[in-house]
DNA sequence: TAGTATTTCTC
DNA sequence: AGAAATACT
């Protein structure tokens, strides 16, 4: 019981009983405190939005109520700062151990990193834990043992990984509580009273919860599974797993999902079922892209504001709130990006594919700062993920090795005649275009004038003109990818000179900024014809898109003499595309205080016996931490040409990333 | 069967 | 937009 010291388990992104490590651990030794601490100014900009507390509400009311069934109950804190909170809990209960799932967004792998530091100081053993990933980001390298630039290279690595996956754990039986009676808990509050009556619709088409998440994947598995690389392609086609929401609170481990999934892949590839054996790949690989996206996270946790490539700092954005505005109502005149930002507004979901479309519209079209798109996808997804949208923004910005082409624009009116072809997408969003043909539907600037008076449409009253002619975008862009190489060069030159410092870190320094953070929610006309739209028919899929990965990281030893940087890691990416190198070393600062120093030593297949044993230890004997004063990374992996003289400013800059403050009080 | 047209997909 | 797979003749 409480006498020995119980366990703190510290949930946060894991809200399941089933194949959750810290919890398992802390059941094992001995009385638990379940605890979930609600700190979101912590997040900085990142203040999750009106539907993702929606969520995480009614997902901490599920868990609480299984936890109540199993013996013990939650802890809820209401904090700005996590880390003294765990520290009074430690207090106030006479913990002696603490538990936690590793979390791999670049304010956890600072905020944990300091957790580690703080709580072992006052003689508290921490140990975490994988529980979101298949494999930790450290375990999978090249041959070289650096880590992936690409997503088809990463995922394949893990697909042939020498070990699988961990299985998937059962729940526990029981949990012994432990002693909170000194321990006051907070009652946490998610959303307020306008917020509430805007989520009222969403309980109709979504559970939250655990057990919900596993029905969820059952259906999907035993029902559009097989038919997942046919369908998938329908913009509202309800062939999607539905499961990014809970795999983003953890309800259901991702482990669980690949064991399952790959189970019935035998299962069918003995049947000689190829479309089912196919249709797993697929959704597979959309799970590798959720892991990806970690990964990714992980070696570059700038990733999700700046620009792996790092000229992509010299492209002149266009800034523009009424662009801005326009795309988030649903008013830009291209009917299949204006549904689809409706469909957003509306229920908080979108189509993979249809999030392609609105996030390229926006900036190939557009030509807006992805992070202001990025930023309202994290204020309106009902899946909100920093790490899988900051993947997908920067895939389709093209500011990775893999991503798309920066000179290529999708054209919204044939892609929406592929998605969408009989324009049921459309219609269903944008009842002012319903009586339009489907031979107009999505270009309804070209239909004549008796059509649309026959349809009611009144181009420029109650339907959009273009906001932007794809010509004319196809020419500003291009005028605009001159002028960012033109910038470049200059910039380069000034670094051979040796004047580049003013310009280097002015220009990092300059995210541009939100608009006067956006109300990006309520400033909308909560019109929405379909209110009864509830019909959650669509799909879903994990994350909106993307793929890839940068640098190249060598030892960090190595990495600093030879390796000169960029030319070797040159090679795999397109052209000129500077990829930045980026040093780096996990620590694995063991509780035995083992060796402290397995970085990449060991590199992938065979001479990794000492780290995969140790990285696989279930039990967290071996914690894994990202040791922030120990790594740095290219600003803006572009500019490692600057040689050493740039690696003193990249210490620079991690050492500012690892001022929580400024993280965190940035919103 | 070779050669060509068309569809599909880029993570 | 361009490559690759597929379908057609």
């Amino acid at each position: 019981m409480t006498s020995g010291g119980c366990s703190i388990v510290w949930l946060r992104r894991d809200l399941r009983l089933e194949d959750n490590p810290a919890l398992a651990a802390g059941v094992r030794a001995g009385a638990v405190i379940a605890l979930f601490i609600w700190a979101p100014e912590e997040e900085g900009h990142y203040y999750p939005g009106r539907v993702s507390r929606w969520w995480l509400k009614q997902s901490l009311e599920h868990l609480e109520t299984s936890l109540k069934s199993l013996g013990t109950s939650l802890i809820t804190k209401r904090s700005t700062d996590s880390v003294s909170s765990l520290i009074e809990v430690v207090k106030s209960t006479g913990a002696t151990q603490l538990f936690f799932n590793h979390l791999y967004d670049p304010i956890s792998l600072v905020r944990d990193h300091r957790t580690k530091e703080l709580l072992t100081a006052q003689g508290i053993a921490v140990r975490s834990f994988n529980a979101d990933l298949l494999y930790e980001p450290w375990e999978v390298n090249d041959d070289q043992g650096r880590p992936f630039t690409t997503f088809s290279d990463f995922w394949s690595r893990c697909l042939t990984m020498p070990y699988d996956p961990a299985a998937p754990m059962l729940p526990p039986k029981r949990i012994i509580s432990g002693d909170v009676s000194k321990c006051p808990l907070d009652t946490l509050t998610f959303e307020n009273e306008s917020e509430r009556g805007s989520n009222a619709l969403l309980a109709r088409a979504w559970s939250p919860g655990w057990s919900s998440a596993n029905k969820t994947l059952t259906n999907f598995i035993n029902g559009p599974l097989i038919e997942y690389s046919s369908n998938r392609r329908k913009a509202d086609s309800a062939t999607t797993s539905f499961l990014s929401p809970h795999l983003h609170f953890g309800e259901v481990s991702v482990r669980k999902v690949f064991h399952l999934v790959r189970i019935k892949q035998v299962l069918w590839a003995n049947e000689g079922n190829s479309e089912g054996e196919e249709s797993v790949n697929l959704f597979l690989e959309s799970i590798g892209l959720r892991e990806y996206s970690r990964y990714m996270s992980f070696n570059h946790p700038y990733s999700h504001e700046k620009p792996l490539l790092g000229h992509l700092k010299f492209f002149p954005w266009v800034i523009d709130e009424n662009y801005f505005k326009a795309w988030r109502q649903g008013r830009t005149g291209y009917p299949l990006v204006d549904a689809g930002m409706r469909e957003l507004w509306a229920t908080g979901w979108l189509h993979d594919r249809i999030r392609v479309v609105v996030s390229s519209f926006f900036v190939k079209v557009m030509q807006l700062p992805w992070r202001w798109g990025m930023k309202y996808f994290w204020d309106t997804l009902l899946d909100a993920d920093l790490e899988s949208d900051a993947l997908g923004w920067q895939y389709i910005s093209g500011t990775l090795p893999d991503g798309r082409e920066f000179d290529r624009i999708d054209n919204p009116q044939l892609q929406g005649y592929r998605f969408d072809p009989n324009g049921e997408y459309v219609r269903r969003w944008l009842p002012e275009l319903a009586r339009l043909p489907t031979e107009w539907i999505h270009h309804p600037w070209n239909a004549p004038e008796s059509v649309l008076q026959a349809a009611g449409v009144e181009l420029g009253s109650n339907y959009p003109l273009p906001i932007v002619g794809i010509d004319a975008a196809k020419a500003r862009l291009q005028e605009a990818l001159s002028a960012m190489w033109q910038q470049e060069a200059s910039w380069r030159a000034s670094i051979e000179n040796g004047t580049d410092e003013g310009l280097g870190d002015s220009t990092d320094t300059d995210p541009i900024a939100f608009p006067e953070d956006i109300q990006m929610e309520e400033d909308q006309e909560p019109i929405r014809n379909n209110p009864t739209a509830q019909v959650r028919r669509h799909e879903d899929q994990m994350v909106p898109s993307m793929t890839s990965s940068l640098l190249r990281v060598g030892d960090e030893e190595n990495s600093l003499d030879h390796r000169n940087s960029v030319e070797d890691s040159r090679g795999e990416v397109p052209t000129d595309l500077s990829i930045g190198r980026e040093p780096r070393r996990e620590v694995f600062n063991t509780l035995g205080r083992l060796n402290d120093t397995l970085g990449l030593r060991d590199t992938g297949d065979s001479t990794a016996e000492s780290s995969s044993s140790s990285g696989r230890e279930r039990d967290g004997g071996v914690v894994p931490v990202w040791s922030p004063s120990t790594s740095s990374y290219s600003e803006q992996f572009g500019n490692e040409e600057n040689g050493l003289g740039g690696s003193s400013s990249y210490l620079q800059r991690s050492h500012q990333m690892i001022n929580c403050r400024r993280l965190s009080q940035t919103g």
